[in-house]
DNA sequence: TAAATCGGT
DNA sequence: CGAGAACCGATTTAG
């Protein structure tokens, strides 16, 4: 057993540091946790560095303490607490609770006093002390055995006061810091001091005299000066000051050392509040284990086979499967339950049984599921049909809150109180440790998802009801769904050859820049380690540094471009970039995603993920296909029609977040641009600069082009700046123009704000929802980015609810034509589809005739499309 | 695992 | 005053 170590901690001045050195962060149910959170980080830092054996959180009693009664007005004029801090103790004293350490306060004494006695107390058995506080007044406590942590912003950045701390930095032994504060003085508590010291005087005159009463003994000697008429008017306050700054060592504490024993924190409880306070990335990081969960008795059979009876009209059913890649990873089992009965089979056995064939591709029979996409996908693979899905948690989750993250059963049913199934991660384990448990573990477990989705059901379609989301979500999300599976399923063929053919043109490419680079550099380093390029270029050769990261200096693409005159490394450097993005990502990682059964990548289209409602596409990214840049566009050569006879048919929307501005704002002139069918950026472009169509230069042109971008994010001239190059004055003026000539969309930027703040969420055309807490709060950053986010989403959003219902209607008219395209892509604005040459003529027609009419508004949709042998031709 | 970078709309 | 365009995913380095 090593030398007992005792920490003790100032709670009352670590929560208001920590309150005020992080943005006001807030929990899901709108509790602000940030000092509470920095408090946390603070501790689990200190914790694991010092293994503390002793621990001890003080905090401040009461409104008065025994230094009121020499000076009425100490700590007078403080600014009272605010609310927000206020409202986080309870779970600060939670948290210290259930880390089973021991906090105290004690009528009429300071957390300080508390601590002072403790510490002195602890010293005098030979144990190492180690005080921990926000406020510099406790480093007097400093001595041989006693360490003063004073935290710095960001909470974990730690000062360390130790006498020769001190000594090295105020030239002061740790008693004369109080006697500095006699004389100087603290605005933040009210002690008086002696006007005209401050802390560099102070320090002077304590080296000299060594104390307050030492100076004020020799005093007499002192020559005269202004400074001595001061100090000996005011001999009285600098004493009381003094005596006010002392902390007091022997406060009557009924607290004994052994009682402050740290037993270590209890593990499950500590995460339970951290739950509860959205400490997300702390439970992330933390290995503390949760107790095995007390989690309700379930009743389930194990069945081989399933007699027809058991198969209800409607029932939950869940399909467990390996990991998220769907299309190729192996389904484990499946669950159902209708509420009374459930029942777990494995996949062997179910594909023995025609009756549960069967009743899965019976629409008639109502699935309530979660996920369905990945169940209709991978069931596809195994030659079933799903049909009949009535109820998709995941779904019906992001629409009552796309904020709502994770996409496993457990995770969904425990944002609405749902806490009857463990973590997958406890199941299987994670990493390398993964492994499927025992055929009972695992059937218990899928049959508690089956279980959870059943019980749901009614709570969340009656949430949805309520915000009157449930057509949104049913006529919507849910057939979208399918349609998007059966595009995964479709999938998308790949040329392998042609990206070989490019890699290896591109290889010799790259290796020529290489070498010119490296030659250039004068030495051989990483170019794509901007940690090394940053070296070479700013501290090899000497660039000038334009913009700098957390990290080190910038090499982004817009910092080169500005240096591009400075050295021709430069050029070459951005020539690689390019080059090796498209290798790795497009090239090689392309070629990776494509399945040797049939040539084609499947991506997985993320229909619960985004905030704003739209799509994302993963392994690969079929929407972030390089298109601007030629050498990059070619990549979409490799992008071919299945079969012989087929091309790849494209239609986008031309404009569609302007035009859903138009709509929305109902502002005159836009609505009008639209309506007589003009270019959108040149009428811009009239209006802002004051001319005539045919005077519209296109340097104006892309100026207005860049505002209408702004103006769909939320603009600020700061942003418009950047994205122009020119100066934010100048952005600002352009902004002002834009609002003044098209005043109805100034009115709907500020009322959708003004809307926000009200109900704490914005809406979409199809009243997806999206909640904005920031958008109160006094941090300016946060508080801009919700503003810019009430403005941005309504746009977005709507636009997403646009293509999603075109694709409906586009997939309802193609049965009803008998047509055999398929829709194989969507990219936010955009469709792809694969179509049999013959029914070109008649797509043309249908393709955009549906997307145009998917939502009606009050400016016209327009539709562009093309047709071609591979992606690159379709335009 | 986080940060930097860059591809798309 | 502040510090900032909206929404994503993949790859690479570096700790």
């Amino acid at each position: 057993m090593g030398k007992e170590k005792v920490l003790l901690l100032d709670g009352n001045s670590l929560a208001y540091r920590a309150f005020f050195a992080l943005p006001l962060l807030t929990n899901e149910s709108g509790i602000h946790t940030n000092a509470v959170y920095g408090f946390t980080t603070m501790l689990q830092k200190i914790l694991e560095e010092e293994k503390p054996t002793k621990i001890l959180v003080a905090f401040d009693a009461g409104k008065t303490t025994f230094r009121h009664e020499s000076y009425g007005e100490y700590k007078g004029g403080r600014q009272k607490t605010p609310p927000e801090l206020s409202e986080q103790f309870p779970y600060l004293r939670k948290l210290i609770d259930a880390y089973q350490i021991k906090r105290y306060e004690k009528e009429l004494y300071e957390a300080d006093d508390i601590i002072g006695t403790l510490a002195k107390q602890a010293e005098t058995e030979d144990m190492d002390v180690i005080i921990v506080s926000g406020d510099k007044d406790l480093t007097q406590l400093a001595t041989d055995q006693v360490t003063v942590y004073i935290t710095r912003k960001g909470m974990t950045d730690i000062e360390k006061y130790t006498p020769s701390h001190i000594e090295e930095k105020y030239g002061l032994s740790p008693q004369q810091i109080i006697d500095m504060k006699g004389l100087m003085g603290d605005t933040s508590d009210n002690i008086p001091g002696v006007p005209g010291v401050g802390e560099k005087t102070a320090i002077k005159l304590l080296k000299e005299y060594g104390s307050v009463e030492a100076l004020y003994e020799q005093i007499d000697n002192m020559k005269k000066s202004k400074m001595k008429d001061k100090l000996i008017e005011n001999e009285e306050q600098a004493k009381m000051s003094k005596k006010l700054a002392t902390i007091f060592t022997e406060a009557p504490i009924d607290l004994k050392l052994e009682d402050i024993e740290y037993p270590g924190p209890n593990e499950e409880e500590v995460l339970n509040v951290w739950q509860e306070l959205s400490f997300k990335s702390l439970i992330d990081k933390s290995d503390y284990k949760v107790e095995e969960k007390e989690t309700a008795e379930i009743s389930f059979e194990i069945v081989k086979d399933v007699p027809d009876d058991m198969l209800k009209d409607v029932m939950a059913v869940h399909v467990e499967m390996e990991n998220e890649h769907y299309h190729t990873c192996l389904i484990l089992g499946f669950s159902f339950t209708d509420g009374e009965r459930t029942f777990y089979i494995t996949f062997e056995d179910m594909q023995q049984s025609e009756a549960i064939k069967n009743w899965l591709e019976d629409e008639s029979k109502k699935k309530y599921m979660s996920d369905s996409k990945a169940a209709q996908a991978i069931l596809k693979r195994a030659g079933i049909e799903l049909r009949g899905v009535e109820f998709d948690l995941l779904l019906a989750s992001y629409i009552v809150n796309p904020a709502i993250s994770g996409d496993d059963v457990a995770t969904l049913a425990k944002e609405f109180g749902y806490t009857d199934i463990q973590a997958n991660e406890t199941i299987y384990g994670k990493g390398s440790k993964w492994s499927v448990p025992n055929e009972s573990t695992l059937a218990e477990h899928v049959s508690r998802k089956a279980f959870a989705i059943w019980s749901l059901q009614p709570i969340i379609e009656e949430k949805l009801k309520e915000n009157e989301q449930f057509d949104l979500y049913y006529d919507l999300e849910l057939p979208l769904a399918s349609i998007l599976g059966a595009m995964e399923s479709e999938g998308i063929k790949v040329d392998i050859s042609t990206l070989e053919k490019m890699g290896g043109e591109l290889e010799k490419k790259i290796s020529a820049l290489e070498t010119e680079i490296h030659e250039l550099a004068g030495e051989k380093f990483n170019i794509n380690s901007p940690k090394q390029l940053g070296v070479i270029l700013f501290e090899k050769l000497g660039l000038p540094v334009v913009k700098k990261t957390k990290t080190g200096y910038s090499t982004a693409a817009d910092v080169l471009e500005k240096l591009q005159s400075e050295h021709k490394i430069v050029q070459y450097i951005l020539d690689y970039r390019q080059l090796a993005k498209l290798q790795s990502t497009y090239i090689e990682g392309l070629i990776k995603e494509v399945h040797p059964e049939d040539s084609k990548v499947h991506t997985r289209f993320q229909q619960a993920l985004t905030s704003t409602g739209r799509l994302s596409s993963t392994d690969p990214n079929l929407q972030n296909i390089p298109i601007r840049l030629e050498e990059g566009r070619k990549i979409r050569q490799a992008f071919v029609p299945s079969q012989e006879g087929w091309v790849l048919f494209a239609a986008d929307y031309s404009q569609i977040e302007l035009r859903v501005l138009a709509h929305m704002s109902n502002d005159e002139a836009l609505v009008e641009a639209f309506n007589v069918g003009m270019d959108i950026h040149t009428r811009t472009a009239m209006d802002v600069f004051h001319v005539e169509a045919d005077e519209v230069t296109s340097n104006m042109r892309r100026a207005a082009k860049a505002v209408n971008f702004g103006i769909v994010y939320g603009i600020s001239d700061y942003g418009l700046s950047q994205s122009l190059n020119i100066t934010r004055k100048e952005a600002a003026q352009f902004i002002d123009k834009y609002l003044h000539s098209f005043p109805g969309v100034k009115e709907y930027m500020e009322t959708i704000v003004q809307e926000a703040k009200l109900k704490g969420f914005v809406t979409t055309i199809l009243n997806r929802r999206r909640y904005l807490p920031d958008i109160t709060s006094r941090n300016f950053n946060l508080r801009s980015f919700a503003e810019r986010t009430a403005m941005n989403t309504p746009i977005q959003g709507s636009a997403a609810d646009i293509i999603k219902k075109a694709m409906i209607d586009m997939d309802a008219r193609l049965k009803e034509e008998g047509l055999q395209t398929k829709l194989l892509l969507q990219v936010h604005d955009e469709l792809i589809f694969e179509a049999p040459k013959e029914e070109i003529e008649r797509l043309e027609k249908i393709v955009p005739e549906v997307m145009e009419n998917a939502i009606q508004l009050s400016v016209p949709l327009k539709v562009d499309f093309d047709y071609g042998q591979t992606w690159y031709d379709a335009k």
